[in-house]
This record gives C-alpha cells, structure tokens and sequence, in this order.
DNA sequence: ACCAAAATGGTACCCACGTACCAATATTTA
DNA sequence: TAAATATTGGTACGTGGGTACCATTTTGGT
C-alpha cells in the first residue's frame, strides 16, 4: 500500500488516487501510467512512486475509489426514490443507471464501451478480485432493493439473471456496432421485467 | 492489404497471417507484435512490414483467419450431427461449443476469458467491424440451424437472447472469478431451453 | 532547537515496440 | 537475357513507459 504518513504527504496521495480513477475513468486500465497520473494531479512522476510501490498498486487505489464513489451515487439516488415507485420504465432506467453508468444515458457507445472494457480488463488483474467481488455484491443488494420496493420478484437468483441479459445485450451491441448499446439492454429489461412483476 | 504477387511470397505471407492468428489465440490482440509473428513464423522482422502496411493490417487478417476457420468447424461438427438430435443436453452444448469455442469444454477460466477480451476489444478497431458483422451473421445463422433442427424457436429474437443470456453469464462469471463460466453459461441456458421447447 | 524520518523532484536507465531504410537477391516479364 | 519489379533481411531510429537513484528540503517529535 505504501501510505503516507504527514498529513500534506496523505493529501498528494489522495490527489494520485483521484487523477488515477479519472483516467481510469476516461480512457480505461491502459490509461492509467506513472506519467499521465503525475501530470493530472500535477505532481512530478517521482510521487507515484513514492506512494504507490507499483502501477497495479496505484490502479488498485483508482478502482477503488471510482467504484465507491459510484456506488455511494446510485445508493443517493435510490434513496431519493425511497417513495417506491412501481413504474417499471423508471425501474428500469435505475437498473440502467447503476449497472452502465449515468453517463450511459446521453447516448454514445464510449461510456458504455468503456466500463465492459473495464469489466473484462478485471480477470487479469487479480489483486482486484476481493474488492470487486465485495462491490459486486453491493450493487446486487442495490438491484434488489430496487426490485423488492416497486414490487417484483427480488431474488438472487432473478437479479443474477437481469445482469446476465444487461450484460450480454449490452456486449452483443457493442460487438454489432450498435450505436445505442444501453437502449438495447433496455428493450431485454423492460420486456423481462413486464411479464414477470 | 499489400498483396504479394509471387508464389513464395504468398506463401510466406500466409505463414505470417496463421503466425498471428495462433498469437491472437494465445494472447490476445496485443500478443499481435512484429517481432512475436516474425519469430513465430520463421521470418525476419522486415517481412511483416513488407506484407502488411501496418500492424492493425496484420491484425485484421489474423482474426479473418481464426475466424474463418472456427466457423467452419462449427459447421463441420453441425454437419456430422446431421440426424436431428433433439436432445437438449447436446444442443446446449454445441451452442456453447460455438460461442465460447470447443477449448473452454476443458475447463478453466484462460480460453473464455480470451473470447472475450476478444469481444470487447473489437470495437476499438473499427476495421473489424464489418467482418465481424459478417461472422457473427453467419454465427447466429448456424445456431438457428442448430435450434430448428432440435424443434426449439429459432427466430432471430430468439437466437439474440440466447446470445445475450450466454454472454451475460460468462462475463458475470469471470468477473466474480467463477473457475467455470462454461458451466454457469450451461445453467441458463439449459434453464430457459428446457421450458420453451 | 535539533535530529531522524518523511517527502520531494529532477534525472537517468533500460526495455519493448512500430516503423523506416537500404543494399543485396531473386523472380518476372518483355 | 536484360531490364524491371518483387523480395529479403539486417539494422537503426524514435517514442513511450516502468522503475530506480539520490541529493535536497520539509516535517514531526522530543
């Protein structure tokens, strides 16, 4: 982990892991170099190595900190709608929303390219499996929430099988070059989700 | 393209064209380097620039190639399966043979993962889109074949939701580092196969 | 105030890679 | 067969990137 131990050292660290996940963010795992993260926080390349012993370190702290901070987003928003709303267009949009990203919703391939890219990027990186083993479980909790409240079926098993259709409706249109890859994970839900409440 | 016009050149470029194709299977795109096809193929460094204007060049005839050569073997093992076989176990699992290729039957997580890192990194070369259009055509179409002949619903809908159900499963698998995304992709699609004959 | 530890930042090393160059050969074709 | 064209293969250039080094400077505790 490599901390700090001043409290100025602990806010450059913090400023390395904010640069890192905003081009973890932007441009994916690739994106994320001693280099580019030094000069996005605008501190020199030496303190990545000072606070971070390696790349994959730093990359760590960058998944980290992004899906946190997404995932505390999507629980405020649900927790906006606490008034359950049994619409399934809005329940779906939600499921939308915390599985590919509010970004997802202005249309466009990158944002949504961008996460899968993420996603499948994982496996190799091994050291990030507890973390996004325990943010998976999160978001499923979240999912469920949302199911239970607008009144349909919430259990693993079924949010298991939502992922699954987002998942693979959302690769299938991104392979086919699909220029609304959300708005097809979309037409999967929304026909699931009506003829099962 | 940078075509040869002599026999021998021909043949060396082929050389270097299943060079990169078996790279790409072992390792992905990025395994696809200069250096790795010269050397795997027994040529010099200079004869990969000679034949192909560029690497992305290189690349896009190697997937053509393993593409190509894995649909036909698809349809080779469809065909000798000739006698309609309606047994949903065998369906299940020539269709997972297609999707996920016969080397995943083996077990472990290195040649699915490969796919899909595949998959995913597709739409970062946009040079590939229109073959990968082509052979995905032609992939669905075998499946429906596949489908039709056990008397299952082989509508184009049809066909895409199985894709999506298969591809959401392992994606979700390898993310949470399921040892088998083979198995967990067999589990839904044996679940909804079996109830909508 | 003083010392040890923490932090800083400039620089350098080394490697991998895509690509260009070019003189020497081999192959075609008129 | 001779000129034109295709091929060969060794080498070199330039870039980007991870990481190491180290002389200073700053900070925190006593």
């Amino acid at each position: 982990m490599t901390a700090a131990s001043t409290p100025k050292g602990e806010r450059r660290r913090q400023a390395l892991v904010v640069a890192a996940g905003q081009l973890l963010a932007e441009g994916g795992f690739d994106a994320i170099r001693h280099r580019a993260v030094a000069e996005r926080a605008g501190l020199p390349l030496a303190s990545t190595t000072y606070y971070f012993s390696s790349l994959d370190d730093l990359v760590g702290a960058a998944v980290e900190h992004e899906a946190r901070q997404e995932l505390a987003a999507g629980r405020a928003q649900l927790d906006a709608l606490a008034d359950a709303r049994r619409d399934t267009g809005t329940v779906v949009e939600l499921i939308l929303d915390l599985l590919l990203g509010t970004e997802s919703r202005h249309g466009g391939v990158e944002p949504v390219l961008l996460r899968y890219e993420r996603l499948v990027g994982t496996p190799r990186r091994p050291y990030l499996a507890p973390l996004i083993r325990e943010l998976t479980a999160e978001l499923q909790q979240l999912v469920a929430e949302i199911l239970a409240r607008s009144g349909a079926e919430a259990g693993r098993e079924h949010v298991r099988y939502l992922f699954a259709l987002v998942d693979g409706s959302v690769v299938n249109a991104l392979i086919e070059s699909d220029p609304d890859p959300r708005g097809a994970a979309r037409r999967m839900l929304s026909a699931h989700l009506e003829q099962s409440p």
